[in-house]
RNA sequence: CGGGGCGUAGCGCAGCCUGGUAGCGCACUUGCUUCGGGAGCAAGGGGUCCCCGGUUCAAAUCCGGGCGCCCCGACCA
């Protein structure tokens, strides 16, 4: 069916990689672990970006960019987050290059007589930087809160990364705050997790759980990490998007004081939060199928495609006409419709095209439809055909689009739940996680557990489920009373 | 960093074992016919065979060294 593409049946991580690249996403750059972003995924980033940017501003926040490079000195400063992302970081030695030959081949070297006195970290994450900024920006507690986002890239130098997935360079955007009390900050970082839930699923269409991460699994730095964790069509977990309550540790590290009204001195209370090109990577994965992607209209840089269908020129002349008045008509609506004028390929092609490209609904338009008057609208989800009117077009098809964006969820969801599981024994557990999905299981949270869980099973907590009913009973691994369920996967 | 695979036209590959004019499919260009599920015919264009060195009359092919990429694991969003 799909030319170039292979099964997801047959290999899930060989899909995934054909339909990135296949539908023009992404590309492999020369640089290994990083990709470039094409025209048809940055449209689709934008997208992502204008949702997300909205509901920032909506929640209070405002835009600004801290630099790319951060003095070495500053990653130290933090015990923890120096821990956490020294072993994935690129370093800026020198300024300029030199000209040379080596074995009679000309090339450049770093000049020696450029070394930087003091290197410089290509930012991994921002918050040394940001903080070291607040620290000049605060004073009173009138200053607070400080509630900030940045739209930037960061580089962390992973061993093995994934179009998207993991890659070298990615996009993102960083929230970062700085709030009075300890309260505020902690309610900061609930009610951004609450945005990105509800991104994902109004926007994205992926049904997430949010909950807490394990110690072992939070952000290097972070008192606590809330997370919105996605289930893959492959039965993998993957961590979509983290909010931290950084409690006064970087306050600390940086002297970010404020003055409270009694005259106190206090250290502030921080937050950060980040979504990045990752959740492209979740979107694939979430819905797509073998015929290439699919899109969630509400993200998708093509909502609607038509393509005309002729045999003769004549006929040719009065398709094409009909659809550029419906496509100007659709366009006039706000809607992303392109009309594909194409004479070098037919129909054929072009519905496999725009499949691929996961545009959500298609509209075919042929001489039999002039002749009444009519588009025969074709869903992505399954194909099914609707014909529809011109008289109204546009009405129909924002109804046709806005029942697809709920039906992509619905199904997301049912998948979703049908591969989750609560599991009461070791021997369930260890059966239920090579199966795949979310294995729900009662557990007390502990490092040296979860390390040999990880080892037995390759699976990890992806997160403690916010606001659940105690449950208690034993420990699935140790036996230990525990009082709530935890939820595992394999994750990517 | 360990294991596996691969570097030959834009893409996917064959050729290598057994050295001798560099090939196939798709894509591309031109023309004609097509067009309601990835069109057909005809004619054409396109290559430092990853790099360096060696063996040889002769290397994509044999030998040595290097580099790069992908996939699978350990680390991570």
């Amino acid at each position: 069916m799909a030319k170039d593409i292979t099964p997801r049946d047959q290999d899930y991580a060989r899909w995934y990689t054909d339909v990135v690249t296949r539908s023009t996403l992404a590309d492999y750059s020369p640089v290994k672990g990083c990709m470039v972003i094409r025209p048809h995924g940055t449209a689709l980033w934008e997208n992502m970006q204008r949702g997300l940017d909205g509901m920032f501003k909506a929640t209070g926040h405002e835009n600004a960019y801290f630099p790319l490079f951060i003095p070495k000195s500053f990653l130290a400063r933090e015990a923890e987050h120096v821990e956490g992302f020294a072993k994935e970081c690129a370093i800026v030695t020198h300024t300029r290059l030199k000209a040379t030959e080596i074995d009679g081949r000309r090339t450049v070297v770093p000049d020696p007589d450029s070394r930087l006195e003091e290197e410089l970290i290509v930012r991994p994450t921002s918050e040394t930087i940001i903080y070291s900024m607040f620290a000049r920006w605060i004073q009173s507690w009138r200053d607070l809160p400080i509630l900030l986002n940045q739209w930037a890239n960061v580089v962390r130098w992973e061993m093995r990364t994934r179009l998207f997935l993991r890659t070298t360079e990615f996009l993102w955007q960083e929230g970062h705050t700085a709030h009075a009390t300890h309260e505020e900050a902690i309610d900061e970082a609930r009610r951004m997790l609450e945005v990105y839930r509800t991104f994902a699923e109004e926007w994205l269409a992926i049904p997430v759980l949010t909950g807490t991460k394990t110690d072992s699994e939070k952000f290097a730095g972070a008192l606590t990490t809330y997370c919105i964790e996605a289930l893959m069509q492959d039965g993998k977990a993957l961590q979509a998007g983290t909010s931290h309550d950084l409690g006064q540790n970087f306050a600390r590290a940086f002297d970010v004081k404020y003055q409270d009204a009694s005259g106190r001195w206090e250290h502030v209370w921080n937050t950060s939060w980040g979504v990045s090109t990752r959740l492209i990577g979740a979107l694939v994965m979430c819905h797509g199928d073998d015929d290439g992607l699919v899109l969630p209209p509400r993200v998708a840089p093509v909502q609607v495609a038509i393509v005309p269908i002729w045999r003769s020129d004549a006929q040719r002349e009065t398709v094409l006409a009909e659809g550029r008045a419906l496509r100007d008509r659709l366009a006039a609506r706000g809607l992303s419709v392109r009309l594909d004028e194409r004479d070098n390929v037919n129909p054929g092609f072009k519905f496999a095209d725009w499949e691929l490209k996961g545009v959500p609904l298609r509209l075919e338009l042929g001489p039999r439809d002039v002749e009444s008057r009519q588009v025969v609208a074709v869903s992505r989800l399954d194909r099914t055909k609707t014909p529809c009117a011109w008289d109204g077009l546009e009405d129909a098809v924002a109804s046709l689009l806005d029942r697809l964006q709920a039906e992509l969820l619905d199904r997301a969801r049912e998948r979703r739940d049908a591969a989750t599981r609560d599991v009461e024994t070791r021997d369930e557990f260890v059966e239920a996680l090579a199966d795949g999905g979310f294995v729900r299981a009662r557990f007390v949270p502990d490092a040296e557990v979860e390390a040999q869980i990880q080892q037995e099973t390759k699976a990890t907590v992806r997160l403690i489920p916010f606001d659940e009913p105690d449950d208690p009973g034993p420990c699935v691994w140790t036996g230990r009373p525990a009082q709530r369920r935890a939820v595992f996967a394999r994750a990517y």
